[in-house]
DNA sequence: CACGCGTGGAC
DNA sequence: TGTCCAAGCGT
């Protein structure tokens, strides 16, 4: 449970005006721009902000958990993810001695898989080096896979109260605005003001709120698109909004155009079974399970798609029939999944392609971990009758 | 430092 | 339908 607000609401200066005349003979302009900031800001949260589960714990484990989720991830997708997560897995503990087969499984379809392996591996180490406790410090925190600078922080102010800075596209954003901070995404100078800026900000009463304070603001109000200036708590001290600027600032990162991939896609039944193979760890959809699939060229013909699963597979597979293609957009990338009925001389145990190979039957390649691409090529070629009574 | 890494929501 | 993008991290 948060803490309730004991913060007397700091009374902002208008905007342009001097600093007041208690604070004039030590604090410079920058500082008070600071201060009209902090206390207003903390202020909104405290009667604006959104019942999160996450904000009804105390739990560092939990916190932990829904930092890691929210990566690059938006807070309405990770809601029911976190519930079943943390049913599945209440403990840092319980987590540490899953198998990271269990632990993707309850990954599955939330995206940047690799997250879920350092949570699990970061697990491990909590319990072997800190008796299954988080340590409170960022810089301990940091030592931890998965944990960057950004989570480190969150997780220790939020968690464990420790006047850590944070920085995410939020509060980046936030920051540009009110301060006119200039330069793109990722240019080291304005990463450094932007770092400076939290570091300044976040010294005070209630460090995890006002973080938290900071990136909900710039998730609700003061938005990429269509920000609600007219609502917004620190309008008075916004350097953008007195010069008109808000719609350039931040600039927009430049994207790269996704780079088209094409998969053959192995479609295999055997005895109420398809065979599943389970991916290299490193890379996309690392150590993901997935019928098993190999790149193609995207205009090949079905007999070189063939060629490649039968060298993937180890076996010279027979083609049986096309069901189909499932197209996805990734971030970087143009997917493509072309479904391949196959059948082959003998049933491949292990290959070189694959760490693993297993024959599974619908109801049991359900608990594994599966991107959404697979699992929709999985639903479309049971779909189309390949098992019997399917 | 640039790139690889997923997904679903918003418009 | 297309486009952008959201509480980043690892290499």
């Amino acid at each position: 449970m948060s803490s309730p607000s004991k913060a007397a609401p700091a009374r902002k200066p208008r905007a342009g005006r001097p600093p007041s005349a208690p604070l004039a003979a030590t604090v410079t302009p920058a500082q008070a721009h600071l201060a009209s900031v902090r206390g207003p800001l903390l202020d909104w949260y405290d009667r604006n902000k959104r019942d999160l589960p996450w904000r009804r714990t105390r739990d560092s484990y939990a916190i932990w958990l829904s930092e890691v989720m929210l990566q690059q991830t938006q807070v309405s997708t990770v809601i029911p993810y976190w519930e079943r997560f943390l049913a599945r897995f209440p403990t840092a503990r319980a987590l540490a001695s899953a198998p990271l087969d269990d632990v993707l499984a309850g990954w599955k379809g939330l995206g940047y898989y690799s997250r879920a392996r350092n949570l699990h591996r970061a697990a491990q180490e909590v319990v072997a080096r800190f008796g299954g406790t988080l340590p409170s410090t960022a810089a301990e925190l940091l030592e931890l896979p998965g944990f960057g600078r950004y989570t480190a922080g969150a997780v220790a102010s939020i968690a464990f109260g420790e006047e850590a800075p944070l920085v995410d596209g939020n509060v980046a954003r936030v920051f540009s605005r009110i301060f006119e901070v200039e330069g793109l995404p990722g240019d080291r100078q304005r990463e450094a003001t932007l770092w400076a800026l939290a570091t300044a900000l976040v010294k005070g009463e209630r460090p995890g709120d006002f973080n938290q304070a900071l990136m909900e603001h710039g998730a609700t109000t003061c938005r990429p698109e269509n920000p609600l200036c007219l609502l917004c708590p620190v309008r008075g001290a916004c350097v953008a909004f007195r010069k008109g600027r808000v719609d350039e600032l931040p600039p927009a990162k430049v994207r790269a155009t996704p780079k088209k991939l094409t998969l053959a896609v192995a479609v295999w039944p055997h005895a109420g079974t398809l065979l599943f193979a389970r991916r290299a760890d490193a890379g996309l959809f690392g150590g993901l399970w997935e019928l098993p699939a190999a790149e193609i060229a995207d205009d090949a013909p079905d007999s070189e798609a063939r060629a490649r699963l039968s060298a993937a597979l180890g076996v010279d597979v027979t083609l049986e029939g096309a069901l189909g293609t499932v197209k996805r957009q990734l971030t970087h990338r143009d997917l493509s999944l072309r479904l391949l009925r196959v059948s082959g001389p003998r049933r491949p145990a292990s290959t070189p392609a694959f760490q693993e190979l297993r024959w599974c039957a619908p109801d049991d390649a359900e608990k594994l971990g599966m991107s959404t691409a697979m699992q929709r090529a999985l639903d479309i070629a049971l779909g189309a009758g390949v098992l019997p009574g399917g």
